[in-house]
DNA sequence: CATGGATTGTTGAGATGTCAACAATTGGTT
DNA sequence: AACCAATTGTTGACATCTCAACAATCCATG
């Protein structure tokens, strides 16, 4: 995710307004850690999650599943798919019953490449979170949860009123 | 920030990656909604951040400068301060004793956009974390520094040995 | 069983970011 | 004074995502 955010100057400082702050800041540390992990096997970190999400799908997924599961428009699967299918990780298999849509599976060299990366993956994340208790992390994914939902429903104090 | 990293299906449950997953998540929700409270003012995120960081500097800042400050290429500054200086929030002043750059400044016109924009901007973070006490905002502000350093010194346990 | 509204995957335009290469300019070193 | 390396803003190629529009297909309803 390309996103910018990270502003470094520090404009008023209230404990909230710091740590929306570095939320931006380490989601955009993470991600690009990410990107970097992924170039060893030249993938993109939304090729590995297409991969990801087929690993217990024997039946494969249709792209719109696929998109909703990854949370992105369908319309970026023809690509994702198209990329990793001309790799030969991925296979698009008629759909029985429903002759718009495909199944997505992973083939064999699909499922190698996926037992290769998954270890250092796990790993790479434990390590990143490492200096959290676990009962701390637990506590972070609370309150994480809280402020993606409350970001979901924007407070509208005063619509339009005022612009 | 179009970043998309947030996948739905758990795969693993442990409260590390959990808490990895949710960060990646909130942070697209409360980018997204950024995206969506600055389109009030027909702004892109980055265009706010521009006038923002520009606000407490009188003489300007340069596009490298600004792009130091914001954290992006200084190739971006470029199409960013054009579009603002296009609407007549900030001008490109000539810098005294380098004919290479720029000293990008807020117009009257851009401090009085910034004005109406601040006031609300503030209501709408303090809002979104309005669920968390202060210290529990200054406890998240720390764990979240943390990952961010760690993510940026990635922890390579293998370099390339089982690629 | 016909027909019209949904859904599927694809395409193309647009937004936003990265990076490499470029000319103009600067400034330190000889 | 002359040169060479570094820096500045700009451009263009590329990547990734969004959205609207489209033809093909499905399906519920009369």
């Amino acid at each position: 995710m390309t996103r910018h955010c990270a502003v470094e100057a520090p404009i008023v400082t209230s404990p909230r307004y710091e740590a929306l702050l570095e939320l931006l800041r380490a989601a955009d540390a993470v991600w690009n850690a990410s990107r970097a992990f992924f170039a060893r096997w030249e993938l993109s970190p939304s090729q590995f999650n297409v991969l990801n999400v087929l690993r217990d799908q024997p039946r494969g997924l249709t792209q719109t599943e696929l998109s909703q599961t990854l949370v992105m428009h369908r319309s970026n699967l023809t690509g994702l798919v198209d990329q990793l299918e001309s790799r030969g990780l991925v296979r698009r298999r008629e759909a029985p019953g429903d002759r718009r849509s495909w199944r997505v599976v992973l083939t064999a060299e699909g499922h190698r490449l996926l037992r290769a990366i998954l270890p250092p993956y796990f790993e790479q994340i434990e390590a990143a979170l490492a200096h959290l208790s676990l009962s701390r992390a637990r506590r972070l994914a609370t309150d994480l949860r809280r402020v993606r939902k409350q970001a979901l429903n924007p407070h509208r104090p005063d619509p339009l009123s005022r612009a």
